[in-house]
RNA sequence: GGCGACAUAGCCAAGUGGUAAGGCAGAGGACUGCAAAUCCUUCAUCCCCCGGUUCAAAUCCGGGUGUCGCCUCCA
């Protein structure tokens, strides 16, 4: 399996640490606002990054942070007279309310910095200690002319920084290119005590410390937007590696942007739309279909548009295995008989190609396209029905869905009950009272069908169709399902 | 100014040396009372431009042009 390592410039093959095990850790959001498109792309693509770690056999252990202590926390906090801390909090409740919807498994551990004052203010005192930071004014900055390494991720040089640098005026560094590890409390912030009096932590020192707790030293995958190489990252770095004397992660892995005509999206520019506003005119699964759709290093652009024409090509994948689901019922998968030889050596052939794009660098894009190509197998192979045998046609649709359900697991984009997928529409063994009331109306319907009365039969499909409720007549009788 | 990425059909998007995946949209046919869904067929002589390397390049090299990003909080 290849990974693209930043740090490297490219691919490489997957290592882990420790044999059948992968330790990873994703930069997780700052807790300020409702999460936006931007930020969810990392989100999924790590997700499905772990998703097919573990379908790989690894067991993963996942660990993404929140920052609950950061300017603009206690300037938003401040802006709306409330406690910045609470309002982190609600913030990681509305997180989790977004990203259950985009079907992302939770981490294993998701800590925040307020609850690791400890191992942060311990990880500056040693890199004090050991002469790479410094305090001033009650500050503690970092010193990155005493770390040789300095540059290695984002591939510049401290000259190359200082050249173009538009770096703010702060005559208690030692050089323009140091970063706060500490920060001294202003009057009315939250603050903690210190060795260097009462303060709060610079944003990089964390994910520092926070993973060296849970991960250890040398963990394999480090996760994060591009946009966090420099300086975050390259922070990280210099903090790790001097505090422990180890190297910090093996693979380092970024994700390209969200743009909107072709600008990247981001709070600055104000051209950002939050995951919650997308959520009210499209289902999460086609959102989340639709980040998957291009690699998740390039630039994704972003409208309604690209997102209608997604969630069609998500229609035809969901009416594929609707059909499917449809043509076992009744079938008992513990009923044996071999699988029809032709249809179950092209399962074969599609899980092979679905692994090979994903062992590459976690080209969902290409897999994605194996996933289409098991739907036209499956519905070419129930149009023609030449299977072997009717034993046979069975088993080899089993593994059809068995194959399709693996694919989902990995991508993560229809929502699973028990293990099963649960596609919403199939109409049939319905329960509530639209579902009691559509199945009435295809009953009188179904009147006026065998009267020849085409048009109310017409108005009604017409209808239903003005309410997203969509009629199919069938040889073997009415499907029906909801639209969107 | 420094560093970097990208440029593939109407749109989205794979493809890093062997002759252009997949999806959306479009066209024709089958099926249907008509639709829808599904199936079959079709849809880039060619991958921004100009040179070069090679038996062979969208893929490698050089030079352009264009777009975007990082260097400041940012996923």
């Amino acid at each position: 399996m290849l990974i693209y390592n930043t740090l490297s410039r490219r691919k490489e093959e997957f290592v882990p640490r420790e044999p059948g095990k992968v330790a990873m850790y994703v930069c997780g959001p700052t807790t300020y606002n409702f999460i936006h498109l931007g930020n969810a792309r990392p989100i999924v693509v790590f997700d499905t990054v772990r998703r097919y770690l573990k379908y790989k056999g690894y067991d993963v252990f996942y660990v993404q942070n929140f920052t609950d202590i950061d300017d603009k926390i206690i300037n938003r906090a401040r802006e709306l007279g409330e406690d910045p801390l609470s309002l982190a909090s609600r913030y990681v409740n509305e997180y989790f309310k977004d990203a259950d919807a985009l079907n992302v498994m939770r981490a294993d551990i998701h800590p925040k910095v307020s609850g690791h004052m400890d191992e942060i203010i311990n990880m500056i005192k040693t890199l004090v200690d050991k002469g790479y930071a410094y305090a001033a004014g009650g500050d503690v900055y970092y010193e990155v002319r005493k770390f040789g390494g300095y540059g290695k991720l984002s591939g510049r040089t401290l000259e190359d920084m200082q050249a173009g640098a538009r770096v703010d005026v702060n005559e208690l560094k030692r050089d323009p290119m140091d970063f706060a590890l500490w920060k001294a409390a202003k009057p009315g912030e939250p603050a903690w005590d210190s060795p260097w009096g009462k303060g709060r932590p610079g944003w990089h020192i964390e994910c520092s410390a926070m993973s060296l707790k849970y991960l250890g030293e040398n963990f394999d995958i480090h996760g994060g937007g591009f946009d966090l190489i420099f300086p975050h990252h390259e922070n990280e770095i210099a903090q790790s590696e001097a505090a422990s004397g180890a190297p910090f992660a093996r693979y380092w892995m970024h994700n390209g942007f969200i743009t909107v005509n072709q600008e990247k999206m981001s709070k600055s520019l104000g051209n950002f739309f939050l995951v919650r506003d997308i959520l009210a005119k499209f289902a999460p699964e086609v959102v989340r279909f639709y980040l998957l759709g291009t690699h998740y290093r390039s630039p994704l652009d972003f409208d309604d548009e690209k997102l209608t024409a997604a969630s069609r090509g998500l229609e035809r994948l969901k009416t594929s295995f609707n059909l499917l689901e449809e043509a076992l019922v009744g079938y008992d998968s513990g009923a044996g008989g071999r699988p029809d030889p032709t249809l179950s050596l092209r399962l074969d052939e599609l899980r092979g190609e679905f692994e090979k794009a994903m062992d590459d660098d976690f080209n969902t894009a290409l897999a994605i396209g194996t996933w289409f190509d098991l739907a036209r197998e499956i519905n070419s192979s129930l149009h023609k029905d030449v299977f072997a045998g009717v034993a046979e046609k069975y088993a080899a649709l089993s593994e059809a869905r068995e194959l399709f359900i693996d694919f989902n697991r990995v991508l993560g984009v229809f929502k699973t009950e028990n293990g099963k997928i649960a596609i919403q529409g199939t109409g049939g063994e319905s329960e509530g009272l639209v579902e009691s009331l559509v199945d009435l109306i295809i009953e009188i319907r179904q009147e006026a069908r065998k009267k020849k009365d085409w048009p109310t039969a017409d108005r009604i499909r017409e209808r239903l169709k003005d309410l997203n409720i969509i009629l199919e007549d069938t040889p073997s009788g009415v499907r029906w399902k909801k639209q969107g």
